[in-house]
DNA sequence: CAATTTATTTCGATACTTAAAATAATGTTG
DNA sequence: CAACATTATTTTAAGTATCGAAATAAATTG
């Protein structure tokens, strides 16, 4: 059942559709907003003097570059970059990147530290991340409290909910708990995402008009992901650790995976997968436990386009696992977009002939029609930026929506 | 991004809340009302004086049962079932099944005809329903201007958006135009959906609670149906003909299905498919074009219970299909409830075995470990029921929310 | 029949939106 | 350079919602 309605609800929507609007906008006078968002100037001046009393936004009349034209001259608005801070910290094998961005979303600072992920025990994880926040907020001279939200974004089972890591390949622990001790050591609020949810977050904050009603993001590279769009958010299964793309069973009993399973998508193709076939070993031979090096997978590429048969076959093979992935999904969801990337979607153009058959020899015709299958080329920063945009519309929504927080 | 939020927004939710919790309650007086809602009893007087007025409720003290309490006797408010009506009708092969129900959700009539729908032009199916909706409505002495809204139930690819049926077992036509032709020639709004996700719609009315994030309703019968729930709401994909649970593919280049495709997992875990291996005919057979006697369906349960080799292999097959199905829907969208219904789900106990092994061999145990599949024995009307369900529903969210309606 | 009890309505305060009017701040023009 | 034109923003007045408190209604109890 629905929650009832007040004034107050009237307001947080209001405060937050100006916010929004805002953030897409970048920098805006009251009369845009008012018609970016719909409503009455005289709203708009209202929420406006009780944002910037929040000094979550500022007037900014500097950059407006004076258009001289006729009139009482405009005065942009800005999100206020010191109203607060976020972390955005990307866990992948044997790394930690740090990103420090403001409530405007501009960076501020970056790091990247090595540690070799798979030593590491479980209970020490989180203990690691944290102090490697502390850190580096010590570094920039931030304190903790100005930090309003940590968002860690790392591949594998993510369980947003919980905040737990139930299984990741950066780690040989699983069952990880992250978000409570980081957020008990910093004292600062801690999310917990999978990495392709973080892409479609990204890319939803580019281009959240594209991205209505359900869209899927593939995510290809050392691993196989997914993010999953529906109704214009992301999505969470029950325990917020859906769209296990790479884990769902492409042949039952087929290729051995590297989470221990036989079959999954995955161990078609990812990198791991399809170098195993272009070698020609056998679907049993366990893959290896760190990312295969980007120049092995540039080289493979190279060999397939020059004609090399064994290469050909495995992306093939890959596109073909892929397709039926697809097919499969598109039966269940019928999404209005997909949208392959990460590293291995370089190799698209291999992989293309076979997707397309697959997709075209299961799934129903009709269904099939109005579905666009689009590469979008990546560059790894995606993950970081994705988690920053979700946290500052997290922010947004849930908490500077409402005003309370102010006196 | 969200719509601006004024005082209209206030109001309509809040009736709608109110509305919905005298259908919840049947019937409930206004103190009773404010609990459920969350509402004061002054908003409650409010909303329900303009209820009264727009007639959509009434007060009925006759009920009460007097108990014979001390202090003002309360006054039960009912939905006034003389408010509006709805038709539901259920197409399957053959028999046009059709429902008259007021906005109570009393059923006044009921009426069932025997038609040969395979033989039927593409155009004269809109036709035909509507001339039968017609009559029917006729008979019943209710004018079509005092029915508010027709839902069609069909089991296929039904594109909820545009009203059409891409695909259905009942037609050898395709791309059949529903509701624009029965909408034009009754007069009415019309509405056309998927059998299976009316079963869901009817079990959410049922037991709203249970039904909170995600949950898949598998409809095993002559065909493989799904209906999906997400986030408490029917899911209907882009073009409206999501969830083809049945049409998703099992085996690469695997057995024949009815929709002309290979491998779906209908073409092994329908009443056909699972009869065409217990014949152990070819898998290339093609599917009959009626449904399975539902004779020849028991007396196949009966030899797999009493040992039949060939029956038990049929069963086994279907259920690792359908294992297989729910893994791949677990690792997409990892829900929280999975039914199976369906008068195929009768024989739910000589699958289970396989079922679950398919499950536990192909899902990450991460995700396995809090998904419950049930078991939901089946009536046939719950497919009517559902959809009469989910139009007053539809009525109450997008119609009677609004008091413009009213002077 | 007064007291008690429970249900419902009325009243007064407050919050929010909007349209319209007022004010502010600039360029244009004669 | 003063009056005018123009655009942006704020203020004002009116309308609608909700809510808590007080008032009213309608029964039972003693």
């Amino acid at each position: 059942m629905k929650n009832k309605a007040d004034s107050d609800l009237i307001r947080r929507q209001n405060r937050h559709l100006e916010l929004e609007a805002l953030r897409f906008a970048g920098r805006a006078p009251r009369t845009e907003l008012g018609r970016l968002t719909g409503l009455s100037l005289a709203t708009i001046t209202s929420i406006t003097t009780q944002l910037l009393n929040e000094e979550l936004l500022r007037e900014d009349s500097d950059g407006s570059a004076v258009t001289a034209r006729r009139g009482r001259p405009s005065v942009d608005l800005t999100l206020n970059p010191k109203a607060t801070h976020v972390v955005a910290v990307k866990i992948s094998i044997d790394k930690f990147e740090l990103v420090l961005a403001d409530y405007a979303g501009s960076r501020l600072a970056h790091e990247i530290k090595t540690i070799a992920t798979h030593e590491m025990k479980s209970e020490a994880i989180g203990q690691t991340t944290a102090a490697l926040i502390l850190a580096f907020l010590t570094d920039q001279k931030i304190k903790p409290k100005n930090v309003r939200i940590i968002g860690i974004a790392v591949q594998g089972a993510a369980e947003t909910g919980a905040g737990h890591l139930m299984w990741s390949p950066a780690f040989t622990a699983t069952g990880i708990a992250l978000t409570e001790p980081i957020s008990r050591l910093t004292g600062i609020d801690c999310t917990l995402s999978n990495d392709a949810n973080m892409i479609a977050e990204g890319l939803m904050a580019r281009e959240h008009y594209r991205y209505k009603g359900t869209a899927a993001v593939i995510f290809l590279g050392y691993g196989v992901g997914m993010g999953l769009v529906i109704d214009g958010k992301t999505y969470h299964g029950s325990t917020g650790a859906a769209a296990e793309f790479g884990h769902m069973n492409h042949i039952p009993h087929g290729a051995l995976c590297r989470c221990g399973r036989a079959g999954c998508l995955e161990a078609y193709a990812s990198d791991y997968g399809i170098l195993r076939f272009a070698q020609d070993k056998d679907i049993n031979t366990p893959p290896p436990t760190h990312a295969v090096e980007p120049a092995v997978m540039l080289a493979l590429e190279k060999a397939a386009r020059s004609g090399d048969q064994a290469a050909l076959t495995a992306y093939a093979q890959a596109g073909e696992a892929i397709g039926y992935g697809l097919a499969r999904l598109i039966a269940l969801l019928n999404p209005d977009r997909i949208i392959i990337s990460g590293p291995g979607s370089r190799a698209f153009d291999l992989m293309e002939k076979a997707i397309m058959a697959a997709v075209e020899e299961s799934v129903v015709a009709a269904l099939r029609q109005n579905i666009k299958i689009e590469r979008q080329p990546m560059d790894h920063d995606m993950i970081i930026s994705g988690t920053i945009d979700k946290l500052l519309h997290d922010l947004d929504r849930e908490v500077f929506a409402r005003a309370e927080h102010s006196l």
